[in-house]
DNA sequence: CCTATAGGATTCTTACTGTT
DNA sequence: AACAGTAAGAATCCTATAGG
């Protein structure tokens, strides 16, 4: 909402960097934010409240400058909040950007619709301690006991044909547009396929197929896949990478889908979330239109546009 | 303390295919 | 034949951390 309004107060545009639209609309509320060089460099300092000079803040974080981006997931965490004794809030957002119509890729961290903390950590190896680190430090409610494996809900803020000015539409979309079917079924179908692709070379009786099935079942941890692998007498070490990129019915900038150019979009699942959205855009009489998205994938989505003048 | 490295990250280009 | 959209491929950079 917040983002609509600087929009329309002309503070941020749409081809800003994607790292400025939010540190401008939403600093106070951010419990964890990547780039914090990019930020510093944009004039946005994270630890504002926090002291930067501080010795002890390094310290206790481990880093030598405060200022640098760690190239962990996510982007940015929001900051959590107390709900009637939950823990609630403290979403996690995450910036694709790109100068063509698809997504950008995903590299390495697979899209869902929900994160916990300790998956975050896991997922980022050496890096996951930082990450945590610095929200305990800007988040309030980390001591409570919930905070580390509370669910929270992950968004993906994309933005397709950055540099034209016909094409451009933005939208912060709800991780589960993106995650049809869970990592669990995804990574063994992956090897699957991949299994399938040799049956052309090699002759593969009925028993080994079914067996080579079985065990694709276990492969599901794309943190485990993607270390490098040390192998005996080989002088290199492979890696193996899980990069994904959106099918055109994940992508919902997708023509078919019909959203506008020129937009800042809000994308959610037509559920009880969705209403609250609603009564606060109808309470504040913004200029904002309402559409539906049959995802080809999974159900109904529904879209808040703002257009920009 | 210092250095090397593992493991984190994104975007552009090219080839191909179907359409006008 | 030009064009547009999609799938596949390729190219590097950065930093926390472990280990010497």
């Amino acid at each position: 909402m917040k983002t609509v309004e600087l929009l329309e107060s002309g503070k941020i545009s749409l081809y800003d960097g994607l790292e400025k639209i939010i540190l401008t609309s939403s600093l106070s509320d951010l419990a964890y934010v990547e780039g914090r060089k990019t930020a510093h460099d944009l004039g946005f300092d994270v630890w504002k409240k926090l002291k930067p000079s501080d010795e002890r803040l390094k310290q206790k974080l481990g880093l030598k400058n405060l200022y640098t981006n760690s190239q962990a997931f996510p982007d940015f965490m929001f900051k959590s909040r107390v709900n009637n004794g939950q823990l609630v809030g403290g979403e996690i957002l995450e910036l694709k950007d790109a100068q063509g119509g698809n997504i950008a890729s995903f590299n390495s961290t697979i899209p869902t619709e929900y994160k916990t903390l300790k998956e975050i950590e896991r997922l980022n190896g050496q890096k996951g301690k930082t990450v945590i680190k610095i929200a305990e430090l800007l988040d309030e409610n980390s001591k409570n006991a919930e905070w580390r494996i509370y669910k929270r809900k992950c968004f993906y803020m994309i933005r397709t044909h950055k540099k034209h000015q016909d094409k451009i539409r933005v939208s912060i979309v709800d991780g589960a547009f993106f995650e049809t079917i869970p990592e669990r079924e995804l990574i063994p179908s992956m090897f699957q396929n991949i299994f399938d692709r040799h049956a052309g070379e090699y002759e593969i009786p009925d028993n080994i197929r079914e067996d080579a099935r079985q065990v694709f079942r276990y492969l599901t941890d794309h943190i485990l896949i993607s270390f490098s692998q040390d192998i005996t007498n080989a002088s290199i070490k492979p890696r193996l990478r899980i990069m994904a990129e959106a099918t055109k019915e994940g992508n919902p900038h997708w023509r078919e889908y019909g959203i506008p150019e020129k937009t800042f979009n809000l994308i959610i699942k037509a559920d009880g979330e969705a209403k609250i959205v609603e009564d606060i855009i109808k309470k504040r009489e913004m200029r904002i239109q309402k559409h539906k998205i049959k995802h080809r994938n999974d159900g109904e989505f529904l879209v808040f546009s703002y257009r920009v003048r």
